[in-house]
DNA sequence: TTCTTGTTAGCACGAATTGCAGATTAGGAG
DNA sequence: CTCCTAATCTGCAATTCGTGCTAACAAGAA
């Protein structure tokens, strides 16, 4: 059972049914996000509306996304400081993240909704994210050419204060 | 074995090894971030730091927790899109955010560790992080007395595209 | 076609963070 | 102690990402 955004036609009738209105900057948005597994920004996506749609808004990009959210089609995801980015993908899954390129591939993470937290029994634990950070093979390769490896966490002093 | 950033003394220490000067603005944000718990921002630790040194710059309040993080003794957190927050625990940990407060905690996650992403085999992992959202007991009552229960991932249509 | 109402485009604005440069000072040499 | 200089600090401009606002615009019903 895979959830994602619905098609872009599931979707226009959605947006009837709400009493939104289909219009095509909506049907293009709707076009470029489903089926879209990269999880572009939003100026992402607005460079690639604006090939099909010059003139198309920045505004417009933003406000379809969060209408999307808000409706549950999508979902934001806040990694790293960066920008935030796109998901249509609204199953159960988890991120790796390439430190080198910043590209975001969805994973399987068996046993991440068995995790639990020792140290916050007074919470009531909604949701899970797990995310990876690591190298692609593609930067590994530019890695290896420029000889450095994969650094080091901490590269300052080694000495630690044992508490 | 619990690492955390250094003394204040200690990091004096290592600031004049590095040939870097020990200004008063810099030991004093030393104290401010060590044995600091609650993962604050760089506006919440100049708001601390204007209290007892009037007229320091939030500018060096960046400046100093860029350094430290360059020299590995605190790590920034990202979590939702609000501002950089900074942790001065070293230790393989994990977090709880409130997501009516904001407030983050520490949490230990046994299994964190062990977990493996599928999908991403071309990919060599550096870290893993697991955030869990949630609601603080505090919150919680809040959220009681205005009788909002916690919210549906969801709101809107349930019927979902299987694929 | 006309009317109503939701939408779009564009720009101003806001929050968070960094770039810059002149004034200031820590810390070593004398 | 005084002087010197490189490192640092401060204040402000600039940048990045995203939102508020509103007049012009257009979907869709009548
Ligand atoms: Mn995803
Ligand atoms: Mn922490
Ligand atoms: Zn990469
Ligand atoms: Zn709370």
């Amino acid at each position: 059972m895979v959830f994602r955004m619905q098609s872009p036609a599931a979707l226009a009738a959605i947006y009837r049914s709400m009493g939104r209105k289909v219009t095509p900057q909506r049907q293009l948005l709707f076009q470029l996000m489903h089926e879209n597994d990269c999880h572009p920004t939003a100026e992402a996506l607005f460079a690639e509306a604006s090939a099909q749609m010059p003139g198309i808004s920045l505004r417009t990009v933003y406000q379809t996304l969060n209408e999307l959210a808000e409706m549950g089609e999508l979902q934001f995801i806040d990694i790293g400081g960066g920008p935030t980015r796109f998901d249509p993908n609204l199953d159960d899954h988890h991120h790796v993240v390439c430190i080198d390129c910043g590209q975001i591939r969805d994973v399987q993470v068996s046993g991440a909704a068995a995790l639990h937290p020792s140290g916050a029994e007074d919470f009531v634990i909604n949701e899970v994210g797990v995310v990876f950070q690591g190298v692609c093979s593609s930067c590994e390769k530019s890695r290896a050419k420029s000889g450095r490896s994969v650094r080091a966490k901490s590269p300052a002093l080694q000495a630690k204060v044992s508490k």
